[in-house]
DNA sequence: GACCCTATATTTAGCTT
DNA sequence: GAAGCTAAATATAGGGT
C-alpha cells in the first residue's frame, strides 16, 4: 500500500477533494476547540465551501460572531490610531513649514543685510562670493515643496 | 521519558499553557492555509489571546475580513429569511385564528338550534345532555388564547 | 459516493539546553 | 523563557466495503 505523500496543492480530483474537505474540515474545528480550552483563549474559525450551503463556522455561529466583533472592535480601534497618528505627522510637518520660512526669510535678509555692507564698504562685488538671492528663493521653494510631498504621503 | 497524555483542559500551569499556545496557535495557521490550498475555498481563522497585544488572523488581515464580511452577508439574508419565515407564520396563525372563530360560531349556532328542537319536542331537559353555552364559549375562548400565545412565540 | 480501516505523515507534550 | 529534540499522540491519504 502506498500512503500519503502530500503535495499541497489544489486537489483536481473532484472525489478526493471533497473527501480531504470533509476530514480536514473536522480537524480544523478539532483544533480550535482544544486550543480555546487549553489556553482559555477566544478564538474562532469560518470556512466556505461548495459543498455546504451555509458557511462552517466554530466554536458556533454565536461564538464566531462575538470574536468577530471583538476582531473588528480592534480594527476599529487601530484605524483610529492611525488617524491620529496621521494628523499628528501633519500638524508637526506643517510646523516644521512654517519654521523653514521663517528660518529662510531671516537667512535672505541676512544675505541682503551682507550685500549692503559689501556695497557700502566699496568692495567690488565679485558674482561668485556674492549669494544669488534667486538661487536662495529657488532653494527655500525646494525645501518647502519637499515638506509638502512628505505631508501628501499621509492624506 | 514520559510523553504526552493529554487531558483536554485548561492548562493551570501558565508557562506550559503559554508554550502550548505558541505551538497550536502555529498548527492551527497551517491547517487553515491547507484545507484552503488543497480545497480551493475560503476559510479564516481569529485567535485572541493574552500573549499577544492584537488579535491573530489568518490567512491575514485583508483575507480574513472578506471570508467575515461573507460570513456576515450570510447572516443578514438568514436574518431577512426569517422575518419573511415569521410573517408568513403569523399570517398563516391569523388565518387559522378566524376560521376557528368562525367555527365556533357555526358550532354555537347548531348547539342552539338543537336545544330549540328539543325544546320545541317537549322533551324533559336532562342538564347533563344538553351543553351549557357558557362552557363552549370558554372553550372556544381558551382555543384563542392558545393561538394567540403560539402567535405570540414569534414576536 | 459515504463510511470504516490502517499505514504513514504530521503534530505536539515533555524534556533538554 | 525561547529554541530544539524526540517519543508518543493525533490526523489523514489511500484503500476497501
Amino acid at each position: 500500500m502506498t500512503r500519503n505523500r502530500v503535495t499541497l496543492a489544489y486537489l483536481s480530483n473532484d472525489a478526493a477533494r471533497k473527501t480531504t474537505y470533509k476530514k480536514r474540515k473536522k480537524g480544523l474545528a478539532k483544533k480550535v476547540s482544544e486550543l480555546t480550552t487549553l489556553c482559555g483563549i477566544e478564538a474562532c474559525a469560518v470556512v466556505f465551501s461548495s459543498y455546504e450551503p451555509k458557511p462552517q463556522v466554530w466554536p458556533d455561529s454565536k461564538g464566531a460572531q462575538q470574536v468577530i466583533a471583538r476582531f473588528q472592535d480592534t480594527l476599529a480601534l487601530d484605524e483610529r490610531k492611525n488617524l491620529n497618528q496621521e494628523s499628528f505627522t501633519r500638524q508637526t510637518i506643517a510646523k516644521v513649514s512654517v519654521q523653514l520660512k521663517k528660518q529662510c526669510k531671516e537667512n535672505r535678509e541676512k544675505v541682503m543685510e551682507l550685500a549692503l555692507f559689501q556695497c557700502v564698504e566699496g568692495e567690488s562685488l565679485d558674482d561668485k562670493t556674492i549669494v544669488d538671492l534667486d538661487d536662495i528663493d529657488c532653494l527655500i521653494q525646494k525645501n518647502i515643496n519637499n515638506i509638502r510631498n512628505k505631508m501628501d504621503e499621509f492624506v
